[in-house]
DNA sequence: GGAGACTCTTGATGTAGATCAAGGACCGGC
DNA sequence: GCCGGTCCTTGATCTACATCAAGAGTCTCC
């Protein structure tokens, strides 16, 4: 059952009802939000905000996968940021981003407009303790991102990645086998894991060649030993990242 | 004048009163806060909270510069945040913290139990906007931190890192100079740009061999040449760190 | 169904920064 | 003022990953 913009009109039938922005608003403040939303879309390679682009809306993303990014003067670019379904883009509190977000596959916002929804918040604690949390987590990732960037082997990067796939995509897990498709393209990951696209390729066909994964076609692999996934993290048991 | 434990009673002297998450509390806020606060203090080196302890206070950064670090199972470790005076230590919502948070400098720290802040900000719409605005700049900084991590060369890491350090010690600047004091060894500044101590010794000598930099002793250096410095960051004009 | 454009793989080579190693500067305590 | 420890510098070597290069697979749109 996809989500389109036509068939979504209410918001106690929204896939992303229990995560995003509203996930702990009651019935009456749900109604407000239903009155204020809109829908917009952004195809593959889309850019939905430059940075330093003046922000006229927030947004909640419904369906699909963005990407934050940072760009050097010479080109250089790092992804700091994968937005899923229910994340939220959009910044209590300033006029613009400091980044770019494009939309790495086909993408569904449900947005609001930006002076509207801060009223929103001033008088609303439950959608303020959200956003609250949403930055928390954010910045939980962020952090362990930045282990990652700082210290880790291509290898454990690559791992890493996968387990996170792994992870999110909440498909079942036969005795230590998992299928997961990706998102994006090898240069996409490559800027995602501060890697080159060549690398990241070597890294994956050596993880296949030493059983770890193996894959149908370019965007679909399947993880056939999950605890030498782990150890090829570099992480320790409990700890690591949670997407 | 110094800071001291016995001499700061009172929330409106206090050094950090405008930045903390008590910046927009007013009289009646504060002197409720004054009633809960107590002080503590950390030498240098001394670790103030270990990953997965139990948080039993929420703390403002009063004095002195603390980090927060991740380690790898095989001990490589990676600064994930720096604390200067008004920062905040300790997350809403969670028990527990996910990095260590280590006295790099000589700390005083403002507590608070963690039960009762909490319900404070329940009720307390000022401190609650302060600490979401607070978390949003931790972002902020964490992804231009992830940029820098991922994809400069090392020479743009120290100059960066020294670039951050002259804005924000808001020492004078003289006609495109400025002098500085290193508040952490080669080593912590290693772990600071996911560099080595060896890497961190040679770009500091090659930024002074090329004028850039120049250094009385280890710990005090001053930036001959302002405008050569940020060349050397990678940065665009008015992009970059905002710490 | 074939042309052209992406996307990915694989190999050869180069290099920034890590690692290994040794010695010198500074600091704090007795 | 000397002794031991910590911190820093500098040189020699090594290596993981980037870079350069070529070709193969796959996708799409006339």
């Amino acid at each position: 059952m996809k989500f389109s913009v036509d068939n979504a009109v209410r918001c106690s039938e929204c896939p992303i009802r229990h995560r995003a922005v509203c996930a702990k608003c009651d019935t009456d403040e749900l109604l407000t939000l239903e009155g204020m939303k809109s829908y917009r879309t952004f195809k593959a390679g889309e850019t939905i905000l430059w940075r330093g682009e003046k922000l006229e809306y927030v947004a909640s993303l419904v369906q699909g996968v963005a990407s934050l990014s940072k760009t050097l003067e010479d080109g250089r670019t790092q992804m700091v940021g994968l937005l899923l379904a229910s994340d939220f883009i959009g910044r209590h509190g300033r006029d613009e981003i400091e980044f770019d977000v494009t939309a790495t596959t086909d993408v569904t916002l449900c947005c609001f407009n930006k002076g509207p929804f801060e009223q929103l918040v001033e008088t609303t604690p439950h959608v303020a303790q959200r956003l609250m949390e949403l930055a928390l987590d954010e910045l939980d990732v962020a952090r362990d991102w930045m282990l990652l960037l700082g210290r880790k082997t291509a290898r454990e990067k690559i791992a890493t990645f996968v387990e996170m796939l792994v992870r999110r995509s909440q498909l079942p897990e036969d005795n230590g086998t998992a299928s997961v498709s990706l998102p994006m393209t090898r240069d996409q990951i490559a800027n995602f894991l501060g890697l080159t696209l060549e690398t990241v390729s070597r890294q994956l066909n050596s993880l296949k060649k030493d059983g770890v994964l193996s894959f149908n076609d370019r965007k679909h692999l399947v993880v056939e030993d999950l605890s030498a996934l782990h150890e090829a993290t570099g992480d320790d048991s409990d700890g690591g990242i949670i997407f």
